[in-house]
DNA sequence: CGGACGATTCTCT
DNA sequence: GAGAATCGTCCGG
């Protein structure tokens, strides 16, 4: 194996399939439960890093007053979420980055936030990156998991299912039961009206790396 | 070009 | 659990 994936899987002693295009072009709630479980991959030589997906968080562009789609339109930051599903939404609040999977056909602008992982490869690094020695502290976070994965606005845009890609989501058969997926509202947009209630919050029960219990 | 503010985090209490 | 830090975006002049 020549590319990326084939590399990582070298290192990572253990099979892995990255998530195909067609899989981000599903149902977005779909997409969502599917997510968890699943591993994200930051692809830099020696700096590689790798984390599980515990916790996500659904924003639907048509009609959500929380999406970034919904309330700015298309702008410079949110054009990548009216291309089709599987790029990579990188964006910046406060002095955070944070990062979403682009869902659904082009000019349907829904989005699926990473909220939290469990640290899994390349542990020694996001400790260095994040100056602590604490693993809860590498991954509960969107813009904690960003900092522990070296995610940044370089990678805005970047196809996470091509083979060759530094950033792309991949399943290594983690295994875990539907009744083990918790539904919320979301954290911290109190200014969505209707929307602040939806439970399009999905975190894995019990899992101690999620962002907020 | 300036003001307002946020898909947050950290550091206290 | 509250308050500050802090800066990129967006929008109105």
């Amino acid at each position: 194996m020549n590319n990326i994936i084939g590399i990582f899987e070298n290192l990572y002693q253990r099979n892995i399939t990255i998530l195909p295009k067609t899989f981000y072009l599903q149902d977005t709630f779909n997409i969502a439960e599917d997510l968890l479980g699943k591993l994200i991959v930051h692809y830099e030589g020696h700096n590689t890093t790798a984390g599980r997906i515990v916790e996500v968080e659904i924003y639907i562009g048509k009609c959500d007053k929380a999406s970034h789609a919904y309330r700015f339109g298309k702008t410079k930051r949110t054009m990548v979420m009216f291309e089709r599903g599987g790029l990579a939404y990188v964006f910046n609040v406060h002095k955070y980055n944070q990062f979403c999977v682009v869902t659904g056909e082009k000019d349907h602008p829904d989005a699926i936030l990473i909220r939290a992982i469990e640290p899994v490869y390349g542990v020694e690094i996001m400790k260095n990156r994040r100056k602590t020695e604490n693993l809860i502290k590498l991954g509960s976070g969107p813009g904690i998991l960003c900092q522990s994965l070296n995610i940044t606005k370089k990678l805005y845009g970047i196809d996470l299912a091509s083979p060759n890609s530094e950033l792309f989501i991949c399943d290594d058969y983690f295994i875990f039961k539907k009744d083990e997926i918790i539904k919320t509202k979301r954290i911290g947009i109190n200014y969505a009206q209707e929307y602040i209630h939806v439970p399009w919050r999905y975190y894995l029960k019990n899992s101690p790396f999620v962002s907020v219990l």
